[in-house]
Parts: structure tokens; C-alpha cells; sequence
DNA sequence: GCTAAAACGTA
DNA sequence: CGTACGTTTTAGCG
């Protein structure tokens, strides 16, 4: 939208005082302090302000104007100007020093004359900006200056905190106000300003007052025709003509501010990133830092370079020969492939390689004679030559389709932007290309400019995947730079990239099924969802959709009148706890049967989904996705086997669907128990929730015993549920109000229990705040592998945001650490596996759980070897533990 | 045919 | 007013 154009000079002038007043507000000043406790929400507003209005307006000049304490021309005019402002806070006063520091670091002039306001000089500077045909940006809280909006100048006003500002260009302002910017001041004169103490007329509005001067076309007009302006109004209006002439006179900026430096001068200089960094870290804003330098290599030259590849397309039998030329030395070979994979398979239509530098070669592999398919088999498995993918989970599972073994990949582009931010949502590489290169993803055009248009040519199609081939060469080196500064790259290397071949192993052996099963479940589900649906509809009097919240509404709401439940943002909820409780006060006989029915229409949906999955050997193959989730969790797709229901008994016999395969001895499954809790313990340190796990008891209940402060023995099922839920509540950020919401108990019960437990585990308090306050500062979160997830909002103005951040904050290191350790687990055992030389596998991973399939004799040693591999995966004061099970189903081999 | 919202399954 | 996911269904859009 916004194009920056070098040859236009584009002045950014902004108001100091406005600008740092509106974010001292905006921010709340407990979550901005230095360790010497010196308030900074001031300044980390209005730095970040600028940063950003840095980023997005690319202004070539720039200043910063003040006000000055000494009384300006406007206190002559009008002694009561500004009178009965309450005192600045001196928490504010300190922070502006601070403010002109950033400014000197940052090389941004800073103007002030005494006897005048900072609009003034801004006034003053954008007219002689004006004049020398600059673009003028008035950044500024102070609505005075919407009177110099105009068709090169433009106003970026807050609105709603320091986050988003609001563009006031003339249509803009005479959207807003009903008049242009010219009748601006007149408007305000006549609608007054009670922060400048200048009163305007009573009971007149902006709406008003705009309709006069539309009525009149100015001020002087209405004023020279005040007597016809019939009602209360007009009569207020005469009475007070007075105070209006003198607003117009005080609102009035002064364009001729006597000024030491004009517009040229105030060109953006270098910064002093000494200084920056000096006086950054002085003031704890490591996020802000980060953003301030994306935001300076954000100088986006236009990106309209491509790639230059010199594509060669080998004849029968010379594969081998540019193999062994162009990449057998110890570059990177970047390899794109197009095909199709997933359900653990995946088919090959063309491969391109291409190192950084040098020529590319394109291959189709359904015509491969045998002595080519063979040279690249050797070049593929040999971990000497390294290569780079762009996500190689599928393609490593087209090559293993057609007996291909990927070897020596160094680099998975993807992978590592996940890791650089695993918060995105996608990681395309045509973005990676011009976030990191600068490039687009295309060849470098051609001279008759034909190259990529129509791309159905093969050569086009060849020349393309080539392109992608040289782009994923040299993105996986600018990727390799970025998480060695961001400290991932260790998580890259020895955790993500081979657990990509563990997983793409896992999705190609699958989980047998049984069929037979499955049909008869949902025989019988299907039996009863019609059952359900008939008793529900007899109950109501009517047939209505019961899988549509909307008519379910309909129907409780407004014909059976039942009690509104809470709000959604359509209408209101009737999830399962709403309608439960619904049962429990009203007792309308159709909330069971509603609730019943969701319950076998959910049951039914998942089998009926899982059905048609089971491929031709019976089994079925999930897609594990180690890009998506924010905390370093895999998730699973097409289908889900992370979610397979396990809490109630009709769930249950979902798993037992889910059995061992033929040649197979039965399925294990071990996980860890209660990682999450073990982890909050390491990571806290608190020696009493540590030694409640090394005591060997029963977690709950000796922590439990621990907060009422009676013997374990006499912990019953009503303490230790309460305390277990809190033992996963917080890690999750659990509120005291949502602490009684859960346990049904009185918001100060809930208090009370939260200030008990604290009591007992101080620690544990101590690191939550901690990890928040860390992350507040840094702008992320860190797992005990190093991953990061960046948590901007830690310092948003938004209260919901904030706090929805902080919660994030707290549970992303707990989560995140659970994932690194059943990934690092993975791997030790499918290495335990290799080295052992057995044929049992691993089939999934369900978070905290790895689920094998035994072959026949190896149980006691697989059950050995992966109880070894997992404990030993990390350590932790409180140590892993793990528990298994066997069976001939899933269900069977749960405990 | 797409997207959003609601509901609900798992750790 | 407790985190992280994926799937299904409906409903509304064009």
C-alpha cells in the first residue's frame, strides 16, 4: 500500500510530550519497570511507537518535538490557558530523560523553543516542508493538528492504547468531524477543549458545530449571521461568541516558530548501535531491541531479483558424470522435488538439485534408466554428500516409495524457519526466500521475458523446480545464521532433522485396524444416535437438527424457555458443562437426550472417519506435523490418533480398534507419567514439590498432605482432586476464579487454597512470575533445549492479549520441555532399536506416549530398552518415570 | 466451494 | 477468567 519511494522525501515529525503521555496511560506501569525500579512504560511506549512507524512510513527526516515548561504566547493571550491540570506524575516526569536518551541513541533530532508548544514547531516545519515538496507525517496525540492535514500532510493519530494508529488524511478528517481540515480549528473553537481548560460553547458538539459551518462555510460567516440561529443553541452561541473567538485565536498554530534547523537537517542519520545496545539493556527492553533491528533490515530494496540457474536436463546414462562434477564437494546441494505424499507414501514426478553455486540439473524419475536411478540412489544415501529440502518429510517418503534413502540432510528449510518462529502459520518458501534473501522465487528473467509465465512447458516445469532447488541451497545457509543466533541450532541439527526420518517411519508403518470392529461400533452407535434423536425430538415436540447449535438454541431458548446460559458471540452456549448444569437446575427431560446424542454423534463421527483410512493391508497411517504447534508439540492429521477417545467406556472400545499387526507379538505403550508436573518441579526448583516426587507416594495426595497440613493417610478423594487440579492448573496460568469455576467452590475458597499452596511450594510461585517477567523482557520463552516462542503481546496495551500472553508464557516452557524430551526420547530409542538390531517399531507418539508394536520375543528386552531410552532422555531433579502396558489393542496395552 | 463458529476429542 | 492441538457439523457467503 504504502510504496516507499526513494526519490520523495518523506518527513516524519512527531509530538514527544502527546506521544509519551498517551503510552504512560496506555501501558500499565507494573508490568514496566527496571530491576532498580525505574519506571519505563512511558518509554517502551513510545519507542515502540516510533519503531513502528519507522518500519511501516520509511521517512528519510525526522524530529521529535517538545514542549517547553516555560508559558508560551497562548498564557499571554489567555491566563487560564491549560489551568487546573492535574500535576504530571512524577512516575512520568522521570521517563522523559529517558525518552530523549532512545532519541540521541537513535540519532533522531529533538526540537523545543521556549514560548512555544510542539505543535507549533511541528506547524512550523511541516509548512516549510510543504514548500520544498515533502510528504509530511505528523505523528501526534493532540488533536490540534488536524488542522494542518492537508494534501502532503497527514496526521497518524493513536487510537486505542500505542498500537494502532489512526491515518487522518482529509477525507479521513472530514469523515470524521463533517468539515475539512481547514475547518477544523473552527470547529474545535466552537466545541471547546477541556485538557487545554478552553470551555466552548455549552451543549454544542462537533455534530452541531459542524453543521454550521457547512450551514455558513466558515466561522466569520456564522459569526456575522449568529442571529439567526434559532434554540438553546444558538442562544448559548451568542452568549458565549466570546470564548469561541478566543479558542480560534489559541488553537491557531504558529507557522513561524523561529527554528535552528529547517527540514533538510533533519535527515535520519546512522544509528549508534553501541549506545542502542548500552542503553537498551539499561532499560530492559531485549524485545524491543529485536523488533527495532528487524525493523531496520527491513529497508526491503525492491525484490525483484530472481534466480539465475544454468539448467542442465542429463541424457540416458550421465547422471553419474554431473554428479561427480557438481556435487561431490562439500557445498550444500539444495533438492526440490514435485510429487505427492502422505498416509505414509508418496510418488515422485520430478527432482531438482542445485548447489549454491554452479550448475542445476533437472530429472524426471519415471524415466530414469537403471544406471541413473542407481547414481542418484548412492548420491541420495550418502551421508558425505550434504543436502538441504524444503520440508523433507514427504519427499523422504516418495524416495522411500520407490526404495530411495535420504542421507546427509544438513538443512530442512522449513524446519528451521519453524524453529526461528514457530508461531507462523505457514512456512512457504517462496516467503522464506524474500524474508531471508531478498529474492523472488523465480528464475532471473529471461531476455524475452517468457520464463515462468505459463510454466506448463516442461522445461518450464523443470526450470522451476531448479529455481527452488538453488533457492533452498542458499536459504538453508542465511537459516543456519539466523538459529545459531537465536541459539536453535543444536535443536535443528541433533533433535528436529533426524527425528523427520523417525516419523516419516512411523507414518509409513501405520497401526493395524480391525475392520470388523469398527463396522460393528458404528452399527451400534448409529443405532443409538437414531434412538437419541427420536426420544429427543418426542421430548420437544418437534423434529429439529440436534447437530445445529443454532436450532438446539432455538429450541431451549425460546420454546422451551429455559434459562439463558453465557454468551457466545452469536447467541448462547450450550456446551456440554452449560447443559449439564441446565440438568441439574431445570431437569427438562431433553437436555440428557441432547447431551447423549453428542456424545454417540461424536463417538460414531470418529469411527465412521476412521473407516475409510484402513488402506489395503489393513492399517492405518497417520501424518505427523512437526511445524504446527507454537510449543514444539507434534500434531497429528488425516487422520488425528493424538485424539482417540480414552475417558469413557463406550470411547474405550474405539481403541481397542486398534490392535497389533499380523507377525507381531502384541502393542506396548509407555509414557511418562505426570511429566508436565516433573518439569514444573525442575524448573522451579522448589525443594518440596521435588521431594514430593522422589518420595516415591503418590504425587497428589503428598502435596496434598503437604497444604492442609494433615498426614498422607488422611487425604481423601475430595483434597487430593483439588490439589491435583491445581498441580495442572498452573501450568496452564489457573486463575483463582478459574480454580473455583472448576472445583465449584467460592472464588475466596479458591483464594484462599492458591495462597495455601504457595505457601507450601513458595518456589513454584517464584518461577511462574519469573518465567513472565523473563519473557516480558526478552520477548520469548525458552525450552530446557533452547526452543523459543516469541510472545509480543507481553507487552500489548490490550488487558485480554496481555494476559492471554502471559498465560502462553507460563505454559510454553513446561509444554515446549515435554516436547524436546519424548522427541529426544524417540530418537534414543529408534537408535536403541537400529543398534539392537530388533523388528520391533515404533508406530506413534501421542505427546507423552510412544506406542510400539512388539515383535515376537522381543518384549522384555523392547520394554527394557525403551524404559532406558526414555528415562535416560533427560535429567531432571525430578526424575523421568515411565509406565507400560501390553495388550493385543491399544486399549488393552493402556493402564 | 469457501470460511467462521461452535462443539468436543486428546495430552 | 487454564495451555496445546484437529475434526466435524452447521450456517452464511458468493
Amino acid at each position: 500500500m504504502m510504496e516507499a519511494t526513494p526519490d520523495k522525501n518523506r518527513l516524519l515529525l512527531l509530538d514527544g510530550h502527546s506521544l509519551a503521555y498517551r503510552a504512560f496511560f496506555a501501558l500499565p506501569l507494573e508490568n514496566f519497570s527496571t530491576v532498580t525500579g525505574q519506571p519505563t512504560n512511558a518509554v517502551f511506549g513510545f519507542t515502540s511507537m516510533l519503531i513502528n512507524v519507522l518500519r511501516d512510513e520509511r521517512p528519510t527526516h525526522i524530529a521529535v518535538c517538545f514542549d517547553r515548561s516555560e508559558p508560551t504566547f497562548r498564557h499571554e493571550q489567555y491566563v487560564e490557558y491549560k489551568a487546573g491540570r492535574r500535576e504530571t506524575p512524577d512516575d512520568f516526569r522521570s521517563q522523559m530523560s529517558l525518552i530523549f536518551e532512545v532519541l540521541d541513541v537513535l540519532r533522531i533530532p529533538r526540537l523545543s523553543v521556549a514560548g512555544f508548544e510542539a505543535d507549533d514547531l511541528i506547524a512550523t516545519l511541516a509548512t516549510q516542508g510543504a514548500g520544498l515538496g515533502y510528504e509530511t507525517l505528523i505523528v501526534t496525540g493532540d488533536r490540534d493538528a488536524f488542522q494542518l492535514v492537508g494534501e502532503h500532510v497527514t496526521v497518524l493519530y493513536p487510537v486505542r492504547g500505542v498500537s494502532e494508529l489512526s491515518r487522518m488524511d482529509p477525507p479521513a478528517v472530514t469523515q470524521k468531524y463533517g468539515v475539512p481540515p481547514e475547518r477544523y480549528r473552527e470547529l474545535a473553537a466552537l466545541v471547546g477543549e477541556t485538557s487545554d481548560n478552553l470551555p466552548g460553547v455549552p451543549g454544542v458538539g462537533p455534530k452541531t458545530a459542524a453543521k454550521w459551518l457547512i450551514k455558513y462555510g466558515d466561522l466569520d460567516t456564522l459569526v456575522a449571521h449568529v442571529d439567526e440561529i434559532k434554540g438553546k443553541a444558538g442562544d448559548n452561541l451568542r452568549e458565549h461568541l466570546g470564548d469561541v473567538l478566543r479558542n480560534q485565536q489559541i488553537n491557531k498554530l504558529d507557522c513561524a516558530v523561529p527554528l535552528e534547523a529547517a527540514p533538510p537537517q533533519l535527515q535520519m542519520g546512522q544509528w549508534d548501535r553501541e549506545a542502542i545496545h548500552t542503553l537498551f539493556d539499561s532499560l530492559e527492553f531485549r524485545a524491543l531491541r529485536e523488533r527495532l533491528y528487524a525493523s531496520l533490515s527491513a529497508v526491503q530494496p525492491e525484490a525483484d531479483e530472481g534466480f539465475e540457474v544454468d539448467l542442465t536436463l542429463p541424457g540416458p546414462g550421465e547422471l553419474a558424470a554431473w554428479l561427480a562434477e557438481h556435487a561431490a564437494g562439500p557445498d550444500r546441494v539444495g533438492v526440490a522435488v514435485t510429487g505427492s505424499w502422505g498416509r505414509g507414501t508418496g510418488e515422485l514426478t520430478g527432482v531438482a538439485l542445485a548447489s549454491k553455486k554452479g550448475p542445476a540439473v533437472h530429472l524426471d524419475p519415471a524415466a530414469l534408466v537403471a544406471e541413473d536411478e542407481q547414481a542418484l540412489a548412492g548420491w541420495l544415501a550418502d551421508p558425505a554428500r550434504p543436502k538441504a529440502l524444503h520440508d523433507v518429510k514427504g519427499p523422504a517418503l516418495a524416495f522411500a516409495a520407490r526404495g530411495l534413502t535420504l542421507a546427509g540432510v544438513t538443512s530442512d528449510t522449513a524446519l528451521a524457519a519453524y524453529l526461528a518462529l514457530p508461531g507462523q502459520r505457514t512456512f512457504d518458501l517462496g516467503d522464506l526466500v524474500l524474508r531471508y534473501l531478498r529474492r523472488e522465487l523465480r528464475g532471473e528473467a529471461d531476455p524475452s521475458g517468457q520464463l515462468t509465465l505459463d510454466g506448463s512447458g516442461e522445461e518450464e516445469v523443470a526450470r522451476d523446480l531448479a529455481v527452488r532447488a538453488r533457492a533452498v541451497a542458499e536459504l538453508a545457509d542465511a537459516l543456519d545464521r539466523d538459529l545459531e543466533r537465536r541459539g536453535a541450532a543444536r535443536l535443528l541439527h541433533e533433535v528436529e532433522l533426524p527425528l523427520v526420518q523417525v516419523l516419516a517411519e512411523m507414518e509409513r508403518a501405520g497401526i493395524a485396524v480391525d475392520v470388523d470392529h469398527l463396522a460393528g461400533l458404528s452399527a451400534s452407535l448409529g443405532g443409538q444416535v437414531k434412538d437419541v434423536e427420536q426420544h429427543a425430538h418426542t421430548a420437544v415436540g418437534r423434529e429439529f437438527n440436534l447437530g445445529s447449535p443454532k436450532q438446539v438454541q432455538q429450541v431451549l431458548f425460546d420454546e422451551l424457555g429455559l434459562p439463558k446460559t453465557k454468551r457466545t458471540k452469536t447467541g448462547y452456549t450450550t456446551d456440554s458443562e452449560a447443559l449439564t448444569n441446565l440438568l441439574v437446575s431445570n431437569g427438562h427431560p431433553v437436555l440428557e437426550h441432547i447431551l447423549r446424542w453428542r456424545e454417540v454423534a461424536k463417538l460414531k463421527s470418529i469411527v465412521d472417519s476412521l473407516m475409510p483410512m484402513v488402506d489395503d493391508a489393513g492399517r492405518i497411517h497417520t501424518t505427523f506435523n512437526q511445524m504446527i504447534a507454537a510449543t514444539g508439540r507434534l500434531s497429528s492429521t488425516d487422520p488425528n490418533l493424538q485424539n482417540i477417545p480414552i475417558r469413557t467406556a463406550e470411547g474405550r472400545q474405539i481403541r481397542e480398534a486398534f490392535v497389533v499387526g499380523k507377525g507381531y507379538e502384541c502393542l506396548l505403550t509407555a509414557d511418562y507419567s505426570q511429566i508436565e508436573l516433573r518439569i514444573m518441579a525442575h524448573l522451579s526448583g522448589d525443594e518440596a514439590l521435588i521431594d514430593a516426587f522422589t518420595s516415591g507416594a503418590d504425587f497428589h495426595t503428598i502435596t496434598a498432605a503437604r497444604v492442609f497440613d494433615v498426614p498422607p493417610e488422611q487425604v481423601d478423594g475430595e483434597l487430593r482432586s483439588r490439589i491435583k487440579a491445581m498441580n495442572y492448573g498452573l501450568a496452564y496460568g489457573l486463575s483463582p476464579f478459574g480454580l473455583s469455576q472448576q472445583l465449584r467452590i467460592p472464588p475466596d475458597e479458591a483464594r484462599a487454597l492458591m495462597e495455601e499452596y504457595f505457601q507450601q511450594f513458595g518456589g513454584v510461585r517464584d518461577y511462574l512470575q519469573d518465567v513472565v517477567r523473563q519473557a516480558r523482557q526478552d520477548g520469548y520463552t525458552e525450552t530446557i533445549l533452547g526452543r523459543r516462542r516469541y510472545l509480543p503481546d507481553l507487552n500489548s496495551d490490550n488487558r485480554q492479549r496481555r494476559e492471554m500472553a502471559e498465560r502462553m508464557a507460563l505454559n510454553a516452557p513446561i509444554q515446549g520441555s515435554a516436547a524436546d524430551i519424548i522427541k529426544v526420547a524417540s530418537l534414543r530409542v529408534d537408535r536403541a532399536l537400529r543398534e539392537r538390531g530388533l523388528a520391533s517399531r515404533m508406530l506413534l507418539q501421542v505427546h507423552d506416549e510412544l506406542v510400539f508394536e512388539v515383535a515376537p520375543g522381543e518384549l522384555d528386552e523392547l520394554q527394557a530398552l525403551a524404559r532406558e531410552q526414555m528415562c535416560g532422555a533427560y535429567e531432571l531433579r525430578a526424575p523421568l518415570d515411565v509406565s507400560m502396558g501390553t495388550g493385543r489393542t491399544w486399549q488393552d496395552a493402556g493402564h
